[in-house]
DNA sequence: AATCAATTGGAATGTGCGTTCCAGTTAGCC
DNA sequence: GGCTAACTGGAACGCACATTCCAATTGATT
């Protein structure tokens, strides 16, 4: 991260920053919302020059909003691991993330042609947190042991988004995904 | 003998729509490649407005091209369904489902924002193909009968796609993902 | 061969972007 | 309160496209 609090620039640009951040935050959540340079700065506010300026370019905007969002659901995976039985809490993240896609559908729209870094590293994580949690079920026999616990964490990183993107009114397609997931997972 | 089947369109018209739609499928099929209408009309070695004229807009272009190529893969489907099993029908149809869209997978880049009539049909044709093969392995008592046949149609539909993504190198995921699919597809 | 409507290439136009620029404004420091 | 460098808004620009236009060409009909 670039900087906390100062850094030498001025008062006014720290608090611009924040409000393009928060702007593009809100419109990554908003369905139907196109992520524009000129949709971000009249959400906060500003001028577009000024938002482009703050983050030095739209790619860096995106990422610094993307993996603001991704942040706590990479650290809820690592709670539930935590504090559930691993089969328990894989069943509870795959709602939860599906749930949390399908309410911010632009970000997955936004991935493509984009360069990321921060945003990456992030889904890394977060696929990272999907494998221990298929490690550790592995571990106690309710996950099959016949593919790497990798395999399954991308496989499920891939299929939960797709899922997602269009169960935005169902939720019996996320439900049925979820059922067919769990079953398959399990030691044949 | 003057008018070819075309609706008294010249012959060179007809022969130039051919070019523009063979070229499109082309770069479709092409890693890297950028369907623009520029790129069609050079690879067919047509003007931009050639190519254009040939369909009334590059929407129409696209979904011509798509809908040429999705169509053998319906087919396909239909003739698994009648000469196996439905079981082996769907865990072959899944492999070469993943495998065709692994080879064109700047197809389902350009779904995205676009108006595709004929493609969006045949897609449901897909997916009806798919539920058919799901209701007749029902049937068999092969696949679970707990969840509808048209609700795990539009789930494999749309994770496959998914898969098929990000499996371009591997081959690795797409196995795994048809292993955990269809063992959770079975009456648990 | 002569005629003419259909067709063509590719330049011009329109559109939606991100980015850059600059005259004016403002925060930070004495 | 002044001075200065940082910062701002938003117009201008650049770029990548699809689409439209039109003078030149070509297929079809006689």
């Amino acid at each position: 991260m670039s900087t906390v609090a100062g850094g030498g620039r001025r008062a006014d640009a720290v608090r611009n920053r924040k409000l393009a951040l928060d702007a593009a935050i809100a419109l990554l959540s908003e369905p139907g919302a196109t992520l524009t340079v000129e949709a971000v700065a009249r959400k906060a506010g500003l001028g577009a020059g000024t938002v482009v300026r703050a983050f030095g370019g739209k790619d860096a905007l995106v990422d610094a909003a993307v993996s603001r969002l991704l942040q706590p659901v990479v650290a809820r995976a690592r709670d539930l691991l935590a504090q559930t039985g691993p089969e328990q809490a894989l069943r509870v993240f795959l709602a939860e993330l599906i749930a949390f896609q399908s309410s911010h559908h632009l970000i997955s729209e936004q991935l493509g042609g984009l360069d990321l870094p921060a945003t990456t590293t992030l889904r890394a994580e977060l696929v990272r947190a999907v494998e221990d949690m298929i490690a550790a079920a592995r571990r106690d026999g309710v996950v099959r042991a016949d593919l790497e616990p990798e395999v399954i964490a991308v496989l499920i990183g891939e299929s939960a988004f797709a899922i997602a993107r269009s169960s935005t009114t169902s939720g019996e397609l996320a439900d049925a995904y979820i059922t067919v997931m769990m079953d398959g997972l399990r030691p044949q």
